[in-house]
DNA sequence: CGTTCAGTTGACTAAGGTCAATTCCCGTGG
DNA sequence: CCACGGGAATTGACCTTAGTCAACTGAACG
């Protein structure tokens, strides 16, 4: 069972489980393999599973106006999700697409439900789940509103450099909330004033 | 016990609950008065309450190079609190203060997670209450990056007009992420493309 | 009736958007 | 090994919109 390994990690994490609570977890699993450009959610759609990264990385974004705005990059060890779809049930405006070949391990809204009603722990998982995207979310919210598109590529940089190594410019720009043409030159003026 | 009826009937909108489980939840609900221009939380404190409002508004902002810039207006009936603070035990930046003399029911956080850990519905209920604030931050997170302040402020006269009855436009335009005088401009051009 | 403060307006600046042209990079096929 | 093609990134010229700062207006209040 050692695709389970990382998974079993991530999750002790945020609280303890017995043996026991870990199978009845694990048994809800379901491992699947995408090749690049496969889609893991496309808009219009609910989104039903949660699912955790143990290969390869995804992208999500919407498509305003004909033009597609990145609003996150998820790696292997991370879950990626529509989690508003998710919970809500209602239909995702997200794309979300492998951005090379990748393992996944996905569990469904019903089953997730029914974990939540047989265990304590389980149902405690999904609040503190919750409360970390939640966070996460929320400090997203608070650059966009209080940083400039220059903070905000500065703080990336910063904060997740690997986004850098592992995505093209163009998803970031949209990502950062600017276009690529933009970033491009946000670039120039910080070597420039590096240089000096 | 008057003072709980309003808050009882929107707990019981997320969920079920016995009699017995309202009770142990209400005897941990605090009531308290604040006067107009009193804080409910200020940068540098680690937020320590969920905080229900029965009368009065709040208004959270936060203070970026000297000026203050608001992200949420809350009215009675609704909770008010910097989530993220409370859940994370760290340090907030926001200082969340009354529009008007108040009236408000405060739960501490120890006393949340006693409930959390003593009864299994109010676990329910904090992964439900988390659940519906992600929903929120993520669709005002959505609006940040995808909309203009244009669109911004056509969406909220639409979705939540009371702001506009109750809230001084100046906090409502760092609201929408810009000045005062943009939002304006703002008016003033919708006004006259209204009027042609 | 004056003070105060929010809101508006004007003139100008700065920064990102748009569109088109160019360069760079990298993989493929001759 | 080199030439070519195509997408990504950069650059240039110009446009649009928000920011800045200061002046003005108007309503609320004492």
């Amino acid at each position: 069972m050692e695709e389970f390994t990382i998974i079993r990690k991530y999750i002790s994490q945020f609280l303890p489980f017995t043996e026991d609570e870990w199978q009845i977890h694990q048994a809800l699993l379901v491992r699947r393999f995408l090749k690049k450009g496969e889609f893991l959610l496309k808009g219009g759609e609910v989104c039903n599973h949660v699912t955790f990264i143990n290969k390869g990385h995804f992208r999500a974004y919407n498509v305003i106006d004909g033009d597609d705005i990145t609003f996150n990059f998820a790696f292997e060890g991370n879950y990626v999700t529509d989690y508003t779809s998710f919970v809500s049930r209602r239909p995702s405006t997200d794309y979300i697409v492998a951005m090379e070949n990748a393992e996944i391990l996905q569990l469904t809204y019903d089953d997730l439900q029914a974990a939540y009603e047989k265990s304590p722990v389980w149902q405690k998982f999904g609040r503190l789940m919750a409360e970390f995207i939640l966070i996460h979310i929320s400090q997203r919210n608070k650059a966009l509103l209080f940083n400039t598109p220059e903070e905000r590529y500065l703080n990336l940089m910063k904060e997740r450099p690997k986004v850098f190594e592992r995505v093209p410019q163009q998803y970031i720009a949209s990502y950062l909330g600017i276009k690529p043409e933009s970033l491009s030159r946000i670039r120039k003026r910080l070597m420039e004033a590096k240089k000096v």
